[in-house]
DNA sequence: TTCATAGATGACCGGTCGGTCAACATGAAG
DNA sequence: CTTCATGTTGACCGACCGGTCATCTATGAA
């Protein structure tokens, strides 16, 4: 069963390495289908189009995502703010691991493809904006467990996970821009200092 | 004077605009080139190449950036927090703005760049770097009076100015994906609680 | 009037892009 | 053995890519 699908799961992690190391653009199918050794004809057997494929990839680091470090990450019997501890090491040692084999930084895959192709492509935007939604949830589920335990005063979780959200996402465009983790390591901690207060009741 | 550049500031401003509308590698120098009213080879003529075009680009946008809404917010006669606010206001109107006009969000042209392009072309790459260093200085500059003017508690200015434009870039990522301008409205302020503290001089 | 230079023109180039297709291999079900 | 679905092969397509170039025009200095 993995057999016949071998073909498949084959291109899909090349083209997700290529798209992360790369582009959306700049990857062209027959590298993929050269790199995955697999005959173009065949590709397309697996994938309609070009866009069916980066949706696929998308969903499979999502899932990747959900069932490895971000599921750590977010491990409930972890005290909630050593979560986001945890959550920007792991992006650090990501990027730094990838940097030291690849010698460049190659971020977030979804922020990379949200900015290449969000203006053009609404299908794959929606796409990655349901990936974000769903990484939102975790810091706000943390946020809210942290002001039950009396971690932190209370706050709109809602906003404030989302603006920890796009913190992470920020540092790691500019760590990139820099060409270097450490940008992460250095600015990540302030994730904690991040708050939005709730709205006054009037 | 300016009108044997006519040609060149008309290809200027017209890749400036499809490029923030939508990619580097989707817009093709014919398009430009048609849209600007100018030749293929008058193109050439005043551009090497389409990376010579793009660092003119760059140049241009970081120039107008200086000297337009940038100078505003980070006015020296305004409280250095409020320059802040100021800042995340404009980035708010611009994008709702553009939003509005074209029914799409084009995010930060310089954030767009860098994830596009910063792992093909180092180039490029130490360009889009200098331009955040830049306003990540004027940030720097900020912090530094609000801490003197006894706004705030002292901290590592330059950590945290550093940090502020990561969340700046962060929130139109994040706004950008949603197509939402609102996200920055409402998650900007809390640029304002961002604290990197000074390392302990033990 | 000559000459040099800057700029404009548009046909043209090889290469690559995403995508198609008819032919063929394989293996399980009837 | 036949049938059918699943998958493989690689040649092929038109469109478009970034870039080149010989040729022409306009201008201004000598």
């Amino acid at each position: 069963m993995n057999i016949e699908h071998d073909t498949r799961t084959r291109i899909l992690s090349t083209a997700r390495e290529l798209f992360h190391g790369r582009s959306y653009a700049d990857v062209g199918i027959k590298e993929i289908c050269d790199l995955a050794k697999v005959q173009k004809g065949s590709f397309y057997h697996f994938f309609p189009s070009k866009q069916d494929l980066a949706m696929a990839v998308i969903d499979d680091m999502a899932d990747e995502w959900a069932h490895g470090f971000v599921a750590e990450a977010f491990d409930q019997n972890l005290p909630p703010l050593e979560r986001l501890d945890y959550m920007i090491d792991a992006a650090y040692y990501w990027q730094k691991a990838a940097k030291d084999i690849e010698g460049r930084m190659p971020g977030c895959l979804f922020g990379n493809l949200a900015l290449e192709i969000s203006t053009r492509d609404d299908v794959l935007r929606a796409k990655l904006n349901a990936v974000f939604d769903k990484a939102s949830r975790r810091f706000h589920q943390a946020l809210d467990q942290a002001v039950e335990l009396g971690e932190i005063p209370p706050l709109d979780s809602e906003a404030t996970a989302a603006a920890m959200l796009a913190f992470l996402e920020g540092i790691i465009l500019l760590a990139k821009t820099r060409n270097d983790p450490e940008v992460v390591r250095i600015l990540g901690p302030a994730i904690k200092t991040l708050r939005i207060e709730l709205a006054h009741p009037n």
